[in-house]
DNA sequence: TAAAAGTTAAG
DNA sequence: TTAACTTTT
C-alpha cells in the first residue's frame, strides 16, 4: 500500500495539476494536505484580503475532493514540522508538490526536504523556473529576449493538458483543522472556485480575447481576463490558459487579441523567472544606482497616496478600488505607480509593499516586477522620462468617466470636461457640483508640471552621480 | 505600456 | 492656425 501526500500549496485546482497527476501514478492512499503556515498567513508580507480568498478556496477545493471520494486534510504550523508529522502518522513515503519559486517558498522546501521525501514537480509556470538562458548560461533580464527564445523552445500543447480526475484514492484516517474564518469578505468579483475561474476563462475566451489588444487598457479593467487571482493560487493552470487562448491564433478576427494576451501570460513568465534567478530584486533596485540613494518623498504623500487623497481623480479612484476590491486594472496599477515613484519621489519598494499587502492578486514576482518597471529601476525598465500624465491617462482610458465616478462619489456632479482636473473648475462651477476643492475633495498633492520637472531632475541626478 | 517640446507644411 | 511628424526628456 503506498500512500503519497499531495501537499498544495498554491495550485488549488484538479485540473492540469502535474504535481496531483505525479502523485497519483503511485498512490493507493492519497492525503491532500494544506498547512496554514503562519509565516505566510500572518508574517509581515500577509494580507487579509488573499487569506480570505484563499481560505474560501480552499473549501471549494475540499467540497470538489469529497465528490470525488476524498477530502482535504488542514494543518496549522511550520511546514519543517507539519510534513514530518502528516507523514508519520499516514505512513506517507511520498511528499509531491508543485515548485514555486519565490524565496520564501525555496527556503522552506529545502528545509522540509530534509526531514521528509519531497518531490518537486513543474505547474505555475509555463516553462521551469531557470530553464529560460542565454548561450553564456545567464537568465535573460530583458523581456524581449527572453520572449524570443520561450518561442525557441518547445511551446506547451493541448496534448499536454491533464484532465482532473474522475475519483481519488482514500484519505488515511487523520485528523483535520478546521479552514479559519477570515474577518475580511472574499470581493464579489472573484468567486473562489475552480470552477468559477474555468468558466471565467471561457467567458474570456469567447467575449473578450478577440478585442483584447483594443481593450486592455480601459481603467475599469473591462478589457482584460480578470483571472490574476485564479492564477495567483492555481486556480487556474496557466499552461490550460496557454492552450485555449493559441487555438484562436488562426482566427483572423481573434489572432491580435489572442497574441496581445499571450504575450501578457509571457510577462508573467518573465517576472517568475525573474525573481527566481534574482531574489535579490524583491528587496533592492536592479540598477545599481537606485540601491543606496535616499527617495526625497515624503511618508505624508505616502499616506494620501495609499488613502486616495491626492487630489488627481485617476490615482484616487484606482487606490480606492485597491483598497475596497483588491484588484484593479494594469493601467491603473501603472499610473498609481509611476505616480508615485516619479511624481511624489518615494521609494518603490513602500508602494510595493502597499500592493502586496492590499492585492488579492498580490504576487511577490509579478508585483516587484511591475514595480521595478514603472519606477525605472529595472533592467528592463520604463525608462525614467516615461511619466504618466493622469489627467490625460483619464482622458484616454475613463473616456466617459464613469470608472472614476464609481470610486469618487465626492465628484458625482463634477462636468465631465473638469473629471479629471477637478481643480480647474471655476469656484461658481464648484459650488453647482457640490465639490469645492480643497474640502469636499482634495487640492492636488502637486502641481503636474513642476512635479515632473522635479522628477525629472532627480532621476538625471542619481544617473550622472553613478556614472 | 509617455508626454512635452520642437519642426514642418498645408491651409 | 493647426495637424502631423520628429526629437528630447
Ligand atoms: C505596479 C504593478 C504591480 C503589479 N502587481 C501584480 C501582482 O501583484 N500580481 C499580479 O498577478 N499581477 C500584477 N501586476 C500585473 C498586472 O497588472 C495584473 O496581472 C493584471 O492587471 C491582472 O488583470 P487580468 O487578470 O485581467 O490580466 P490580463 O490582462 O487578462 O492578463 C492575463 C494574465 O497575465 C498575467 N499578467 C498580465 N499582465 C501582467 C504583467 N504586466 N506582469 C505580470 N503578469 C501579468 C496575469 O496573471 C493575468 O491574470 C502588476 C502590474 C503593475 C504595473
Amino acid at each position: 500500500m503506498t500512500t503519497v501526500v499531495w501537499w498544495v500549496r498554491r495550485d488549488l485546482r484538479l485540473h492540469d495539476n502535474q504535481a496531483l497527476a505525479a502523485a497519483l501514478t503511485r498512490a493507493r492512499e492519497l492525503v491532500p494536505l494544506f498547512v496554514l503556515d503562519p509565516a505566510l498567513l500572518a508574517g509581515p508580507t500577509s494580507s487579509q484580503r488573499r487569506n480570505a480568498f484563499l481560505f474560501a478556496a480552499l473549501r471549494s477545493l475540499d467540497a470538489a475532493l469529497r465528490r470525488r471520494g476524498s477530502r482535504l486534510i488542514v494543518r496549522a504550523g511550520r511546514p519543517e514540522q507539519v510534513l514530518p508529522t502528516v507523514v508519520r502518522e499516514s505512513g506517507a513515503t511520498l511528499v509531491m508538490a508543485e515548485a514555486d519559486g519565490s524565496p520564501y517558498a525555496r527556503r522552506r522546501d529545502e528545509a522540509v526536504a530534509r526531514s521528509v521525501p519531497l518531490q518537486l514537480v513543474e505547474g505555475s509556470t509555463l516553462r521551469p523556473l531557470g530553464s529560460i538562458r542565454a548561450p553564456t548560461g545567464e537568465p535573460y533580464r530583458v523581456y524581449s529576449q527572453f520572449r524570443r527564445a520561450w518561442f525557441r523552445l518547445p511551446i506547451p500543447s493541448p496534448q499536454d493538458i491533464l484532465p482532473a480526475p474522475p475519483r481519488l484514492p482514500p484519505v488515511p484516517r487523520l485528523a483535520s483543522e478546521p479552514i479559519p474564518e477570515s474577518p475580511l469578505a472574499v470581493p464579489e468579483r472573484f468567486a473562489p472556485s475552480e470552477d468559477a475561474a474555468r468558466q471565467r476563462l471561457q467567458h474570456f475566451l469567447a467575449q473578450g480575447l478577440a478585442s483584447y489588444h483594443l481593450r486592455r487598457n480601459a481603467l475599469d479593467g473591462s478589457g482584460s481576463s480578470q483571472l490574476s487571482p485564479y492564477f495567483r493560487f492555481g486556480l487556474l493552470s496557466v499552461r490550460e490558459a496557454w492552450c485555449a487562448a493559441a487555438r484562436y491564433l488562426d482566427e483572423p478576427d481573434a489572432a491580435a487579441g489572442a497574441r496581445a494576451w499571450l504575450d501578457e501570460l509571457l510577462w508573467r513568465e518573465f517576472y517568475q523567472h525573474l525573481l527566481a534567478a534574482w531574489p535579490e530584486s524583491a528587496r533592492m533596485s536592479m540598477q545599481p544606482e537606485f540601491r543606496d540613494v535616499a527617495w526625497p518623498g515624503s511618508n505624508d504623500a505616502l499616506a494620501r497616496w495609499q488613502e486616495g487623497r491626492t487630489g488627481f481623480p485617476v490615482v484616487d479612484a484606482a487606490m480606492r478600488q485597491l483598497v475596497s476590491e483588491g484588484w484593479m486594472s494594469n493601467r491603473a496599477r501603472m499610473i498609481v505607480a509611476s505616480f508615485l515613484s516619479k511624481l511624489l519621489l518615494v521609494d518603490w519598494r513602500e508602494g510595493e509593499r502597499f500592493f502586496r499587502r492590499e492585492l488579492v492578486d498580490g504576487d511577490l514576482a509579478a508585483n516587484v516586477g511591475g514595480w521595478q518597471w514603472s519606477a525605472g529601476t529595472g533592467t528592463d525598465a520604463a525608462p525614467y522620462f516615461r511619466i504618466f500624465n493622469p489627467v490625460l491617462q483619464g482622458e484616454q482610458h475613463d473616456p466617459n468617466g464613469s470608472w472614476v465616478r464609481t470610486w469618487l462619489p465626492e465628484l458625482a456632479n463634477v462636468p465631465r470636461e473638469y473629471l479629471f482636473a477637478p481643480w480647474r473648475m471655476p469656484i461658481e462651477v464648484q459650488l453647482r457640483a457640490g465639490c469645492r476643492i480643497g474640502h469636499d475633495y482634495p487640492a492636488p498633492i502637486v502641481e503636474y508640471e513642476s512635479a515632473r520637472a522635479r522628477a525629472l531632475e532627480w532621476f538625471r541626478s542619481v544617473r550622472q552621480a553613478q556614472s
